[in-house]
RNA sequence: GGCCCCGUCGUCUAGCGGUUAGGACAUCGGCCUCUCACGUCGGUAACACGGGUUCAAGUCCCGUCGGGGUCACCA
């Protein structure tokens, strides 16, 4: 059991090369959980050193999606606690102080090797071995007495003996080999960070105690180790998580499945549906599996996280969205829905009676809110778009009388609800040796001009007695 | 290929030496019923393989096979 406390310090640390991944996501969601669980802070850093790649349209992205999701930020961008600028590329001066710690300490050297030097070498290991894997820099400058003045980048000076080790929350101990590492380029020759380095430093400057990330961080884990070491800092906790695959077992992509939180925005769903899902995805409690946000966050610990990869299963998916949309109360599903309704040209209010009348029929009905706003449209139209095939066969002239006298029978009940229209109706067709079936579906068609809706009574008394009344005398 | 991680129903998982191997999604069938859903009852379906250790192995160890990750002046 980890111990709980105010001392924890988690981030979240994405690359603003693109839309936020629900894979991001997911790593995001167990980080913030942990902080909310704790008490502890939940820091927001954007890894923006990959200048070629990083756009500003992809750091608001990351932000949108993490507001949208709720995931909110304790120290980050917009909220700076002293330990920022929350951007990389904000922080050069920072690495270049503890680049210097680093060269004193003798961990990390100046190399002025060119990528022409490298180049050159590379292909030389390629010639021999036959494959540009393995190839190791040969330690050119490791060793080097003079300091030429010029273009240089700054090197680990890695140890090739012994092992590096650590436990791993989800994982459990891993050992590296030392003779596996290399000599790897922490700075680059215009001062600005690679990810082992930026990583390294910012986790400790900024204080973080628990390192929780994806599990392809694991090889990079043992350089870090040796900056913290090397600048004598005591480690923080780490946890790496399986990644999350496709269907098919592959590495997840736009290809696959919608990867952007935000396609889930659009798509209608909840953020709890989203959350949920990713949670339940490599993590369990039990045999539960709907969760609200705030018993993920009681209920949520590394314990029960499990160490193998998860593939996606849009299925499972809209399972628990559909299970968190019936969640909802009627007035929270009205306001989520107005938007997706108004994308139907339907202008309607929240607070619309209507509206939170129908709201309890649909919910069962609906996965996301594109489903439910498709399930009310009729309620809201002036006369419903018609089903041709369902009034080909339900309409026909010969019902018409039948749907008529159903009009007369309904016109004078009062109050205009379900439980007094049933028992009208019902009176009558027992009369007229008639089955509620018999007229059902016509009535369905007519009044909603489709043949699936919620139960008949209970549309009619969302309509109201006029609309009700003029589309079964096909107003 | 080297190194690292992983292997329970199709999928997500429970299990932490003794279970008729449980739940959920999906799937199939029944019930409910004015349609469609929801709900409900039930069925099919898994410990990758081979060696050990042990009275006893899905649970521990080794190997094989399989999957994934990683080997950049990307992150």
């Amino acid at each position: 059991m980890i111990e709980l406390g105010t001392d924890v310090r988690v981030r979240f640390a994405p690359s603003p090369t693109g839309y936020l991944h629900i894979g991001g996501a997911r790593t995001a969601l167990y980080n913030w959980l942990w902080a909310r669980k704790t008490g502890g802070k939940f820091i927001l850093r954007i890894e923006d050193t990959d200048r070629e790649r990083s756009t500003q349209a992809s750091v608001q992205a990351i932000l949108d999606s993490m507001t949208w999701l709720g995931m909110d930020w304790d120290e980050g961008p917009g909220k700076d606690a002293g330990t920022g600028p929350y951007f990389q590329t904000e922080r050069v001066a920072i690495y270049q102080g503890y680049v210097d710690k680093l060269i004193s300490a003798g961990a990390a050297y100046r190399c002025y090797c060119t990528k022409e030097d490298l180049d050159r070498a590379r292909a030389l290991h390629k010639a021999r071995s036959g494959s540009e894997q393995g190839f190791r820099y040969p330690g050119t400058c490791r060793e080097r007495k003079t300091e030429p003045a010029g273009k240089h980048v700054i090197r680990l000076r890695a140890p090739s003996t012994g092992s590096t080790h650590w436990d791993d929350l989800i994982k459990g101990r891993i050992e590296i080999g030392n003779d596996t590492l290399q000599d790897s380029v922490l700075m680059r020759g215009d001062g600005i960070p690679l990810y082992n380095l930026g990583a390294a430093v910012d986790d400790i400057s900024m204080g973080i105690t628990l390192v929780a990330r994806g599990d392809d961080h694991v090889i990079n884990t043992p350089q870090q180790i040796l900056i913290y070491k090397a600048l004598g800092v005591a480690l923080p906790k780490f946890a790496h998580m399986p990644m999350i695959l496709a269907p098919s077992g592959e590495k997840l992509s736009k290809r696959h499945a919608s990867v952007s939180v935000m396609d889930y925005h659009e798509q209608g769903f909840l953020p709890d549906g989203v959350l949920n899902y990713l949670a339940r995805l490599g993590w369990s409690h039990g045999d539960q599996e709907i969760f609200t946000r705030a018993e993920l966050i009681e209920k949520f610990n590394w314990e029960h996280c499990g160490d193998t990869s998860a593939r996606y299963d849009l299925k499972k998916f809209q399972h628990v969205q559909a299970s968190q949309l019936r969640m909802l109360s009627p007035s929270t599903l009205a306001q989520h829905v107005v938007p997706f309704l108004a994308k139907r040209g339907l202008t309607v209010s929240a607070n619309d009676p209507r509206l939170l009348t129908a709201a309890p029929l649909v919910q069962p009905r609906a996965t996301t809110f594109i489903d439910a706003a498709d399930a009310l449209d009729y309620f809201f139209r002036p006369a419903p778009v018609m089903d041709e095939k369902a009034k080909a066969k339900f309409l026909g002239a010969d019902r018409l009388p039948l749907l008529g006298k159903l009009a007369a029978v309904i016109e004078p009940v009062t109050p205009f609800t379900r439980e007094p229209l049933e028992s009208a109706v019902k009176s009558w067709l027992e009369q007229e040796k008639l089955e509620l079936k018999d007229v059902a579906q016509s009535a369905r068609v007519a009044l909603t001009g489709r043949t699936a809706s919620p139960g008949l009574f209970e549309v009619m008394e969302v309509l109201g007695r006029e609309v009700t009344l003029a589309r079964l005398r096909h107003g």
